[in-house]
DNA sequence: TCAGAAATGATATATTGTAACCTCAACCGA
DNA sequence: TCGGTTGAGGTTACAATATATCATTTCTGA
């Protein structure tokens, strides 16, 4: 199926989805990781796990640790609520966190924002292609460097 | 022309013919280039700036910084004779210094080896997909985390 | 051969990522 | 209730990756 309907979350909704997508996972809504999440999600580029402890310290008026934020980047990558984004060693907030997807980034150079691009054909043939030369557990990793539309 | 005939080099074919791309991009072959470009075209695996500066340090018996490396790496994926591998924070040595490709690697979580390919219209349809986002002077990055067959 | 450019050296520092161990609270079974 | 276990987060230290700056050496072309 390429194509596919998203259920595309912003603001409150999108945050009601990661708690129950966790949830789901057996893992616990903590305020810690609602914190992180909430910056992850409203963060207009890719945020580096230092830029998000800074954000969160501030918040909480009290320091918290880079080690404390990787650990929950670790698990919300790990539950899909969060992709890491390889060619920048940031991490961006998934838009459909109940949704599995190899998905594709395109960031600028200039400005640095990352858009998401979903095409399960084209990862889909990244994916045979691995498999064809003898991979398996395969995670792809399909990013694009380059100069966006505002940036030209 | 998605098919297409690569001079894959090996050994001294692969040093003269690196040499040669690099001089004719206007670039000087020097000794430390020559050591850092050996380094890289034996490594079994995807080097870090760092593998490289201690190999090299040795060869030499003199202390090379890993800074006088990363500029050499920077130049080297420049003129196209090496390239990033970004999830692995490393470089290879590109096999075949003359031809422009956008290169997919495979690269295995267990052993740590990189294989390479090119399929240029699968890289196509990524650039493809990119430049129909707005995106201009596209650089695809395409790589497979997964594991090799040899570690199944 | 000399002046300028290019390459490298040296040092410092910034950024990104892990490891080890501790505290605390929630929970569960005896 | 008591005591043990577990999961989450805190604290500290450190490792790995990357860049900036300025000095020195080497090369090149006039």
């Amino acid at each position: 199926m390429a194509l596919h309907h998203h259920h595309e979350h912003g603001g409150t909704a999108l945050t009601d989805a990661a708690q129950a997508a966790l949830v789901n996972a057996g893992e616990q809504w903590t305020d810690m990781r609602a914190d992180i999440f909430a910056v992850l999600a409203t963060y207009e580029k890719p945020a580096s796990a230092y830029d998000i402890a800074d954000q969160v310290s501030q918040k909480r008026g009290k320091r918290v640790a880079p080690n404390s934020v990787y650990r929950i980047l670790d698990l919300f990558v790990a539950t899909n609520l969060a992709r890491r984004v390889e060619s920048a060693n940031a991490y961006v907030a998934n838009s459909h966190p109940g949704c599995l997807h190899d998905c594709i980034f395109l960031i600028c150079d200039t400005c640095g924002t990352a858009t998401h691009l979903d095409d399960d054909r084209l990862s889909g043939s990244v994916r045979a292609a691995a498999e064809g030369a003898g991979f398996a557990q395969v995670r792809p990793v399909i990013e694009v460097r380059g100069k966006c539309a505002d940036c030209d």
